[in-house]
DNA sequence: ATGGCTATTTATAACTC
DNA sequence: TGAGTTATAAATAGCCA
């Protein structure tokens, strides 16, 4: 059913994204591991073709590249963090990735707009609520 | 002979190097692997304890560097807006409705926290800014 | 430490719904 | 099409030379 497969450019549009949506994870994942078992300092960076990044980082991205420029002493850093780390964020970067968020976006009327827009933010709150709660918690 | 294992810090020193340089080869491998197949914008840096600095970048570490700090500084070009709402609404509504939502974010820190919210901002006013721009345009 | 060598766990390409 | 399943390939923890 599978073969060794070889390692080159997947010509076929549809079955390199999957690829790269696959793998993206796999290496986020294996990245993540690595930094937690060997407490590591580490970043991984992905911008896919259509201009979404994710990104990874331990202790935070903005940590290793300040290190990596000491190191070559390169330029400046950036200052925001960066892309997707949890699930959550994957799940958008997937939406977002997908390419066809204008164009759908097209049919909805005035109203379907305002519920979207509501519906988003109370999302946003949710997400806020959780941070009060967990911190609260004391992150355990 | 082996079990599932847990990721953890490894605490025994031994161990953890060789754990450390066995899935630093991994990594490396994985991403390089990822970059061929998808064609993709990435790269990858780690320092070891000792100070040592092992990277990957495709095309270059410093081209990937050079579009993270573009990116960041330019946080607010919208255009980079896409993916379907409806495929929107129904991803983060599948996530918040499993209860997948709250594992996936309590292992997020407080900074990260920010993020995520920031993104859920953005992404609204992204959002908003299409319903203004369609509206304008008449709905055609 | 370094470099194999399995036994197993993981990752994932191809396929299915 | 996207999400889930499955059969294989690949990665790697625990050992040993």
């Amino acid at each position: 059913m599978r073969r060794r497969i070889e390692i080159k450019l997947i010509d076929d549009n549809s079955k390199r994204h999957t690829t790269f949506t696959k793998r993206r994870k796999g290496l986020m994942k294996k990245a993540e591991e690595f930094c937690r078992k060997s407490d590591s300092t580490a970043m991984l960076l992905i911008f896919s073709s259509s201009k979404n990044c994710y990104g990874f980082g331990h202790p935070e991205i903005d940590y290793v590249l300040d290190r990596y420029e000491a190191d070559s002493s390169s330029a400046e850093a950036g200052t925001s963090a960066a892309g997707a780390v949890t699930e959550m964020e994957t799940r958008i970067g997937d939406a977002v990735e997908s390419g066809r968020w204008e164009e759908a976006v097209r049919g909805l009327g005035f109203d379907a707009f305002d519920q979207l827009t509501a519906e988003l933010e109370n999302i946003r709150r949710q997400v806020a609520a959780l941070q009060t709660k967990f911190a609260a918690e004391g992150w355990r």
